[in-house]
DNA sequence: GCTAATCTTGACTAAATGGTCCAAATTTAT
DNA sequence: ATAAATTTGGACCATTTAGTCAAGATTAGC
């Protein structure tokens, strides 16, 4: 039986949120956890009750992002319509966002960057979110060849590794640059790898 | 007229080698200065008057790399021969490098998602190395026009911010996956946009 | 040999770091 | 009402951080 004692005075998503935002502007180390318990809007112990440490809070706002980001991605590639329509969707989409003015890039990319190949719990997670893209892509390249969109014999599985490849890139450009016009040709060449061929 | 004192007992590219070494590694928030004192292998006060503080040390690494590693690739590129056959190798290394033991990925990328945005001084030496390859690709591809290997009619521009697009992508997949096959498909997948058209 | 300039060494500092302790507050179940 | 369970707030702590200070060592020019 539950002996539930006092109630929480936040809620748990949106700390979430908030410690995912801060990490993302910020990156794992340049992140303090006053500048957390600020943001957040918790109590300092709240926090480590709720989130235990440091680490096993970055590790679950980067779940969070999973969830509301890369599976947004995944979803928009599922819908219905024309596969490689989707995917152009897609694709254009990082590219304006890889350059709007926040130029906050993506949760991933930083974390791969930052924390993979250190940290085994958190390379865990990343190489999963990737792997979960790459299907993706996988699957909705598989509808375009029923779709005949794409010809048969189409090497499916490089091409969804080729798409995640200039996503990821995509974020990185958009750092230097912020040049939506550059994302945009770079997108249009990647995307001719899919045209008639 | 110089009243010189006494002379340094280190090499200061050498020192500057070593904290690059470190800073590519675990980035510049993770990295501190007694560690960056044991590994350059020189006093405090030594590294704070040649170097000033962190911060213009990490710059100054940067340059480092550009000069020890952007500029081979330029070279690379600019070699006499069939220039997309330079293209074609410098892919290569680069996907291969993106997979080796080490997994340190690129200086430049990581100073881009680590950095660039949130420091101004950081931003300008980072994007000036995005360029300058981004002009070295695009004169190598002009060649390849003269020597009639793509269509008149290429946009060398775009083809250009594709292949460094390309190559940040590989870096960060190699920090997710560390598959050499993974990576030498994305390399052949994005290559192919050079085919023939 | 003296002086001015530079480098080296290690002790030192003030601030910030991630994390803990504990008492008071608030809830549910009995 | 009371007891058990949980949250809250803030004081607190040990460690680490980037950076400084000062005294001694080593050089070149005069």
């Amino acid at each position: 039986m539950n002996k539930a004692g006092r109630p929480k005075e936040f809620d748990r998503e949106q700390a979430l949120e908030r410690a995912m935002e801060l990490f993302w502007k910020q990156g794992y180390e340049a992140t303090g956890m006053n500048e957390l318990i600020d943001q957040m809007q918790i109590g300092r112990q709240s926090l480590y009750d709720t989130f235990g440490d440091k680490r096993q809070l970055y590790i679950e706002a980067f779940r969070h992002y999973h969830d509301s980001h890369i599976e947004t991605i995944v979803q928009k590639l599922s819908e219905p319509g024309s596969p490689i329509e989707n995917i152009r969707q897609v694709m254009k989409q990082i590219a304006a966002e890889a350059n709007n003015c926040n130029c906050v890039g993506c949760f991933l990319t930083n974390t791969l960057v930052e924390n993979a190949q250190q940290d085994q719990d958190i390379t865990t997670v990343t190489t999963a979110s990737i792997r979960r893209l790459e299907q993706s892509f996988k699957k909705t390249l598989a509808r375009a060849i029923e779709a005949n969109e794409i010809p048969q014999n189409s090497n499916i599985r490089g091409l969804a590794r080729f798409l995640v490849n200039t996503i990821q890139g995509l974020v990185v450009m958009g750092k230097a640059t912020s040049n939506h016009a550059s994302a945009k040709e770079v997108v249009a060449v990647a995307l001719s790898v899919l045209d008639h061929k």
